[in-house]
DNA sequence: TTGTACGCGTTATCAC
DNA sequence: GTGATAACGCGTACAA
């Protein structure tokens, strides 16, 4: 009922016991008899005692919190990434300190440090959020004293667990699909090199390279990550007459604005964008656009975790993979005027 | 250099000093002679030093956080909302404790205590997250202990801080804007009955009037909120030849699709969406949107959360009010064939 | 089953 | 300018 503060010795006092058994109450460990436990959670209650979580987290140098850290929420995957997060420690009673470093200029590790000096008991970041040495040291050495873990990103630092969808892997049998409708001329347009970006470009050369397609550099475009970057690599392409039958994009925004690109300069390709965000149901016609497993990352960085964090060290694997896969919509038929 | 949880002791005994000197460098309020100033700040980063943040807590009853609730960072809204307020109030070396309610039930106090518990510095709240009676009072009394701040709701409680847009006059206008456009027959349709949504209806049920245009109430539909929600009810009023010479939305993702329906019927008619969000652009034609001042929303909240807590109590207002902006864009104009 | 006393690492308040 | 030392509130050996 009251307010201002009460503390364990306040509780004690009422109930004329001694803070060990009020601590032992709230934390069932240890037996209590029957009849005081009644009596201490009644005066709990009465006088809305609440622990210190300081007081708490000083003895057992833990507040039950988890930082995870993205580039940014603006971007609607990593929005997604960390409300599946959230939601998921939640559930195993974490919260959660967020750090969004902006662009990742090479100079992201005072947000590690921060999140380390804070004491949070694990670190999860989303994407690439570190690529410069001193980045990546810093979270290897976060990764000395707590469980950090990677979602889409493969750092290979010893102790830095890393859950990654094969984009790589998706991204050639995307080509071979597109091959079997006679697409052998894809444009593909990303924006930046980060892991994924790497890996997917690496997948295209590598179904390009299993078809005997020869690359044509003109058609592998970094654009800036809106939909005027897109819209002008292919009105380029079309100026300039090179020769394209389907457009693949890093991101599904891209693929918007590529799709609009096209349809207004008369190209009636196929297009397939990445993510498989809600822009891709937005677009007209709507696009198709590989989904990379956002929903099992996370779950799987939950789970891994909370079984790392639980005591029991029960094995954890150091690499989990999943598969992306391709959903198909509108965009993908080739179309006829 | 050295790790292991070393502590002011280690510092002091290192420096032959005593722990209240380190805790003067560290907190440089106190005079602290030149000399020996130097000699911890080195073994400081020599030992590579860190406060406890715990004990720092609990020494001065706080930890530089401050917590964010919102429903879901799947909305772009949102999650563009959290992304300003965490880089923000970073800039003011406070954290952001993230806690995302989902669908607001109704019983969503226990997102309020939780934070309360892990005793955050302040509380900003995101859209309506509370709207039941109990949630509400637990927010009150949240506000006695911390500073509470709402962007985007008020729940006229003493204590509480609420930053708006003025939603109801932005829909009014718009409907005086349409009304010049010769649209008299506006379809609105919304998804549901937050704060914000109830105001958006006020408004344009008082610029219907004041035009002196009878309400249609087929007109003004509650539909869910994604594309199918808005299709089918646009299809709705078409087979049932209900006329209709504008359609506005209660959010963006409603007007993708009552634009894509309309079009598909040959309904050429203005369409106007809200939050003015990135599916706005990304739809064909563009569309044009009511933005709701996000940017200048949260920071305000911002300016004001660090005012509250700055200890220094400079007045900060009760109620701060923006107004909302029309976009226009190409789904503006009346389209003909 | 219960109570005592100490440790956790700071900050703050005194003295000197 | 500097050094003891008392809070801060909790968990928990250890003792009873």
């Amino acid at each position: 009922m009251s307010d201002m503060n009460v503390t364990i010795y306040d509780i004690a006092k009422k109930c004329h016991v001694s803070i060990a058994t009020v601590s032992r109450v709230l934390n069932g460990n240890s037996r209590v008899s029957e009849k005081t436990r009644r009596i201490v959670l009644d005066a709990i209650k009465d006088m809305g005692y609440t622990p210190n979580p300081f007081a708490r987290g000083l003895g057992l140098d833990s507040m039950k919190i988890v930082g995870v850290l993205c580039t940014s929420l603006t971007d609607a995957f990593f929005a997604r990434a960390v409300s599946l997060i959230e939601d998921g420690m939640r559930q195993h009673h974490f919260d959660i300190m967020l750090s969004c470093t902006g662009p990742n200029t090479g100079h992201n590790s005072p947000y590690i440090t921060g999140l380390v000096n804070k004491h949070v008991d694990g670190l999860i970041t989303v994407g690439t959020v570190f690529s410069s040495e001193p980045d990546i040291a810093a979270l290897t050495a976060a990764a000395g004293k707590i469980p950090v873990l990677t979602i889409n990103c493969d750092y290979h630092q010893p102790g830095i667990y890393s859950i990654v969808c094969n984009e790589a892997e998706g991204m050639r049998r995307l080509v071979h699909t597109l091959a079997r409708q006679h697409c052998r001329h894809i444009a593909y347009l990303y924006d930046v090199r980060t892991y994924s970006g790497r890996h997917k470009l690496q997948g295209l050369r590598q179904g390009l390279k299993e078809l005997g397609i020869k690359e044509n550099p003109a058609l592998i475009q970094q654009v800036s990550l809106n939909l005027e970057g897109a819209e002008k690599a292919i009105e380029n392409l079309v100026s300039r007459n090179v020769p394209f039958d389907a457009i693949v994009t890093s991101e599904d925004i891209l693929a918007v604005g590529a799709q609009r690109a096209a349809l207004e300069n008369g190209r009636y390709v196929p297009v397939i964008g990445w993510n498989n965000s809600i822009l891709a149901t937005c677009a007209t016609p709507t696009l198709s656009s590989i989904d990379n497993r956002l929903d099992s990352l996370c779950a799987s960085a939950v789970q891994s975790m909370t079984q790392l964090l639980s005591g029991q060290d029960q094995p954890v694997p150091v690499r989990t993979e999943f598969s992306a896969i391709l959903v198909e919509r509108e965009s993908f038929q080739t179309k006829k005027e």
